[in-house]
DNA sequence: CTGTTAGCGCGTTCAC
DNA sequence: GTGAACGCGCTAACAG
């Protein structure tokens, strides 16, 4: 109620030590007598000391925190990444924060030519909006490891799942267990360089050829990787007449929209219509019926993560490369999860 | 390339100013003359200068940015908080980061002894395992606005649902349109002082009172708020053979769980057993069948929220209250979401 | 084990 | 419209 904050100097007069010896309590980077200690924390308790982190880390030039930039909080895949990042730091007493960017290309721009950046020790970018070209332009003296399923430019290092192999395992199961006609929700165009949905396409029309069929064009449906999409999907294809005895959701919270047009349109799952999603989210062993899926790897994807960040962040000089600019990149091997929406092989 | 960051008086130095000129380009408090300006920007693009803005916190006082404290960043009620909140504050330039305490009262002891609030402008701590009495021992001087279903020492700035209204609201549906064996999952003990779980069940029972009803006692199912709970709490209903004709379960996550519970033991609902949840998650529209629910206002609890926190960050003195150091407490009200697990009245 | 000195990189204050 | 000096609160480096 004095009004002003006290400072380490203010304890070290109460305490008649010096600041150094105050830092050295709350640091306990060096040995302090018991004695003294004692007095220091007295009386940084009575008079309400709080350190200043702003302080310690413009000294310090570390914050001893991770960011993660995601598109959106509230996509559950971004906050299952979120909790499991932050358990690992939790376990060396370090820190993460998460922000978010907006996931168009702009938002992203925005948000990351900003300096905030510099207020942590590495960040975790996960990328949706950009294209290898803004990424390009980038430049930013943090530790920086990029997470997303496009394609990213050598000279950062990069986790990903096997997205095209994963989408071929599904599509693969889905045609060993008697389905024909396998729409793929959220499908897009192979050719665009950019995005998870060309390369979970690519994996949907390899397994037709690795089948030596060809999946019919009008089966592959566009659509934004959200519930509303999913649903809109199914309705779409039932209204069009458009014949299908699966689908292949390229996401699960597509796939959970898709169960839900499904279940408006009454038709049965798996007997009547299959379904596999993408992503393994922890919700999806809960939908009705419960949904098989492919599952990424979330446990690699992060611990990989935070080894390249630790990694760019003690040797800024070369890198897994040894000076040439390129860095890792690595996929994550995606796994079927077999649940009650598609049939047993 | 050249190893060493360089500063504003780097900036200053080869644009031929003061390293305060080029603080007052970066942060255009002043006016600069065109020429001058260019030239700062042009020496900045060349240095590669990036702005420290620990430095400038430090020196500044402020952070422009606010974070929300949660228990899990993975659960969907904190991740639609927290992009509603983040929406709200890109409005006006500030930042949001989020924070994740875990949610145990040692967890969030910890996360809250920690100095790191220092870092922001204000902090909206959303509670879930620290009783009022701990909250009493909280001493911060960062402007602090609580959010959570459980009582709160007067001293804070808190908003919260209507939880027992709204918990009534939904009894009452259930009870009006023909239910008598209504099943609470995520009950609790109406004694304890903490949570939203006995406020919750006490909305159950004052529905009944209002009916001139008593709810039998082995309705009452206790359960953690996750999906596993919620699907376990319906298999431990059928296999103590207690019959139940409804289910108002006490969070949508907690009825999620609770669908596919019903699913598996092949109830059909809403025709043999009612459900409505809590909370109007995003995803429960989705559902199959999509979840009749209780909206918490979640829009006014977020305005109301931040409008709050800006309150305390002025008016550090007095408050609402005129200086006793009660301050406001915000009650959103609720209102019954209609969908497809419950009958219309 | 403890103290002294010297900044970290900005922005406020006051001058011109 | 621009600059000089100082200090925000803390800690690394070197004493002793």
């Amino acid at each position: 109620m004095t009004g002003v904050k006290p400072t380490m100097s203010d304890v070290a007069r109460t305490a008649g030590v010096s600041a150094m010896t105050v830092s050295n309590v709350l640091t306990g980077r060096r040995h302090v007598s018991p004695a003294t200690r004692s007095r220091v924390e007295q009386a940084a308790a009575a008079l309400g000391y709080e350190l200043n982190l702003t302080a310690r880390h413009l000294r310090a030039g570390r914050t001893d925190t991770v960011a993660l930039v995601v598109p959106h909080f509230d996509h559950p895949y971004f906050g299952e990444l979120a909790a499991r990042l932050a358990a690992l730091l939790a376990a060396e007493d370090r820190h993460l924060v998460v922000e978010q960017t907006g996931a168009s290309r702009e938002a992203e721009l925005a948000a990351v030519s900003q300096a905030r950046w510099q207020l942590y020790d590495g960040v975790l970018l996960s990328v949706v909006g950009m294209s290898a070209a803004d990424l390009d332009d980038l430049h930013t003296s943090v530790p920086l490891v990029l997470l997303g399923e496009q394609e990213m430019p050598a000279r950062y290092d990069h986790v990903r799942m096997d997205n095209v192999a994963g989408a071929r395992l599904a599509t693969a199961h889905l045609l060993a267990t008697g389905s024909r006609r396998i729409a793929v929700v959220g499908g897009a165009d192979p050719d665009p360089a950019s995005g998870m949905k060309p390369a979970r396409t690519l994996g949907w029309t390899l397994a037709h050829a690795d089948a030596g069929t060809d999946p019919a064009p009008e089966l592959l449906v566009r659509a934004p990787a959200d519930l509303t999409s999913g649903r809109d999907a199914v309705r779409r294809l039932v209204a069009d007449g458009i014949e299908f005895d699966a689908v292949f959701a390229v996401t699960d919270t597509l796939a959970t929209g898709v169960l839900a047009g499904l279940a408006e349109a009454g038709v049965r799952v798996p007997d009547d219509v299959q379904v596999i999603g993408f992503d393994n989210l922890a919700s999806s062993e809960f939908t009705v019926p419960a949904l098989s899926t492919v599952d990424p790897g979330h446990e690699r994807m992060v611990t990989e993560a935070l080894r390249l960040l630790d990694a760019v962040a003690r040797g800024p000089a070369g890198g897994a490369d040894g000076g040439t600019g390129a860095r890792e990149h690595v996929i994550s091997p995606a796994r079927l999860v077999h649940r009650a929406t598609a049939r047993a092989r």
